[in-house]
DNA sequence: GCCAACGTTGGC
DNA sequence: GCCAACGTTGGC
């Protein structure tokens, strides 16, 4: 079993929304390097969701890769923003995977707690400018994780 | 294949 | 609003 970061905007898709939606599916992927790492996910995978562009930003929970392989719907949705004119259904440019709601930590991990813990070979998305919006997280940096999670205490 | 221009992400 | 990082596009 393999660890992710994922990120989103929270006032776009946050944590509390997967929370009521219960499984999402993460569309909207645009970037082949981000894919790549998609299409590597195994099922049963857990990622840390991310909130980016929020202040502060930084880690908020925990979430299960439920399907994976699938085709990201809104590459063909002239409505989307997501909307692909150049990705024909013969052969999809883009796909997705279903992620399950696992849970939200007792407190945010910041990315200035991230900063002072991790380094950018460790943590990437700790790198100024980091625009991937999935990353792997090896074993030990998600034990590091896990464990930051469970010994902060709510305020 | 090179590279300049441009666009996007995202922190601050 | 600024800027760092870096992917994409298109002319050549």
């Amino acid at each position: 079993m393999a660890f992710w970061l994922m990120k989103s905007e929270p006032d776009v898709y946050g944590i509390d929304h997967l929370q009521r939606d219960g499984t999402t599916l993460w569309d909207g992927i645009r970037n082949y390097q981000a894919r790549n790492f998609m299409r590597t996910m195994a099922v049963g995978d857990q990622a840390f969701f991310y909130h980016s562009n929020t202040k502060p930003p930084g880690i908020v929970g925990l979430m299960e890769v439920m399907e994976t392989g699938l085709t990201d719907p809104s590459q063909f949705d002239p409505t989307s923003k997501y909307h692909d004119p150049r990705s024909k259904p013969e052969a999809p440019r883009w796909d997705c995977v279903r992620l399950r709601y696992l849970r939200h930590f007792p407190t945010l991990i910041t990315l200035d707690q991230l900063r002072g813990r991790f380094s950018v070979e460790e943590l990437p998305v700790v790198r100024q400018g980091n625009r991937l919006s999935i990353l792997p997280v090896s074993d030990s940096s998600a034990a590091i994780l896990l464990e930051l999670a469970t010994s902060q205490t709510p305020c």
